[in-house]
DNA sequence: CGTGCACTTGACAGCTGTCAATGCCGGTGG
DNA sequence: CCACCGGCATTGACAGCTGTCAAGTGCACG
């Protein structure tokens, strides 16, 4: 990891991010800001931080494509998540002696560090913001959960459906107005690990999709012909943010 | 849900809960136990919080076990986790619009509840209690990776060592020195819904695990007769919390 | 022009779900 | 007290989904 002296813009979530993340204040946004490390660059494969190393800080992703994963006693591996730009990395194991994950730049990478001890001046320096960070995490929890049930009760095709979905309504956000298409820098193994399937049968649950005039694939761009029918494949709900938040504490003027 | 008016303790956590959890000052349980309701009760099988109902509080577990679960389009039911004594129950949806999951009173149960302003009040009368909220949600979620790991990658077998393994390890935290035997109020049909199986294969599995010598059951007793195994079967290692928070807020005085 | 990785496809096996029947037990009503 | 009943546990038979193994293709890269 090496610091690119550069970018001195205050890049820490993508606006859109923030939109979906309800604001914090511009006071609030410029202490996180100044908590972070300087913008560092990662290749592609490159592991951030293995699971089993002490947890030393958080990691804001500031431009590519992430994953955490964890490694089974077999050798297997589930991937927890796929991060897109305007994620934090690394939280779950704050309260934790040895990281649980694995970040991995599945791209190249641009990030920040934020030391543990900088993350937690938050909570005295900025309290709505620790608030709405307590918020975010209980929004991650939700999505653990709805994979928990997609992939603990639901067949391959509608697993591999919301996985679609999903991660074409994430980069939404990031990149409003998208259209039905994307691309994505996932090889169908590592979609596999995600969801909890083979590779072999990736490829076959794609195959049907597409029989079936669902999607359309061209490498790794992906199109999402029948959002309506892939939605309801996909068995979980879409979630929507509480409008009114007026219980958290006032943010910073 | 009615009011019962006897108890007057300052009941939260167990004190067990609250040791693994980094005590809070008693300046800071006086003002979490301040912001709690009257002692509920409510009786076996009833619902607490029904899914789409919109979240207004968050509810301390007193006394006996609860279910937290979601149902999907088809019908099917994932158990999200089985709640004990100590819990915290409904938080993952309180950044939601309609709550993601369904509370029911798998026992008797005796609970208060916090509304969500008294709750949010926490981060500026409270940031040190914030925090260690903050970091108990960061402990939930990586369990929930493990059980994401566990119901992807592992066999029904295994899956099921696992749901016995870490069940017993949370009974020990509440009821240390419980020994290998313990008894539980779970149908095997529930147990299902929590590891992603069907109630005739959980039969099935634990006659392999009987077999096996692993664990013997009696009705809902069940005994883990070979633990090391039994762990080495579940593939998830385990979690051990990190001994230095110096970089949390100060607590209050 | 090789080499390796990812994707595809087929054949087959095994795990897990489905369906169905039986037994057990506690609770309920007569 | 006893018969009935519903929920849960148990077991067997069978089907189907998904994993495993293997072979072939295409493409990027050295």
């Amino acid at each position: 990891m090496r610091a690119v002296p550069d970018d001195s813009s205050p890049l820490v979530f993508s606006q859109a991010r923030l939109a979906e993340f309800r604001s914090p204040s511009p006071a609030e946004l410029e202490i996180f800001s100044s908590l972070a490390g300087p913008v560092q660059q990662i290749a592609r494969n490159r592991t951030i931080r293995r699971e089993g190393d002490a947890p030393q800080s958080v990691y804001l992703l500031l431009d590519g494509w992430a994953l955490s994963s964890m490694t089974l006693a077999d050798g297997g591996r589930q991937i927890l998540k796929v991060h897109l730009p305007g994620d934090i990395l690394g939280t779950p194991s704050m309260a934790l002696d040895k990281a649980a994950e694995t970040l991995t730049a599945l791209t190249p990478v641009k990030l920040r560090s934020v030391s543990l001890s900088a993350f937690g001046s938050l909570f005295t320096r900025a309290p709505h913001m620790a608030a709405l960070m307590f918020l975010s995490v209980q929004q991650e929890r939700v999505m653990l959960m709805d994979r928990l049930c997609s992939i603990g009760r639901t067949s391959a095709e509608c697993r591999l459906a919301d996985f679609l979905v999903h991660l074409h309504s994430r980069l939404n956000v990031i990149q409003p107005g998208i259209g039905p298409r994307f691309e994505h820098p996932l090889t169908q193994e590592q979609i596999g690990d995600v969801i909890g399937l083979t590779a072999v049968h990736v490829n076959r649950v794609f195959r049907t999709l597409e029989d079936k005039k669902l999607i359309l694939r061209d490498g790794h761009m992906i199109e999402l012909l029948d959002m309506p029918a892939l939605r309801k494949l996909s068995g979980v709900p879409s979630r929507t943010l509480a409008q009114d938040l007026s219980w958290l504490p006032k943010p910073l003027p």
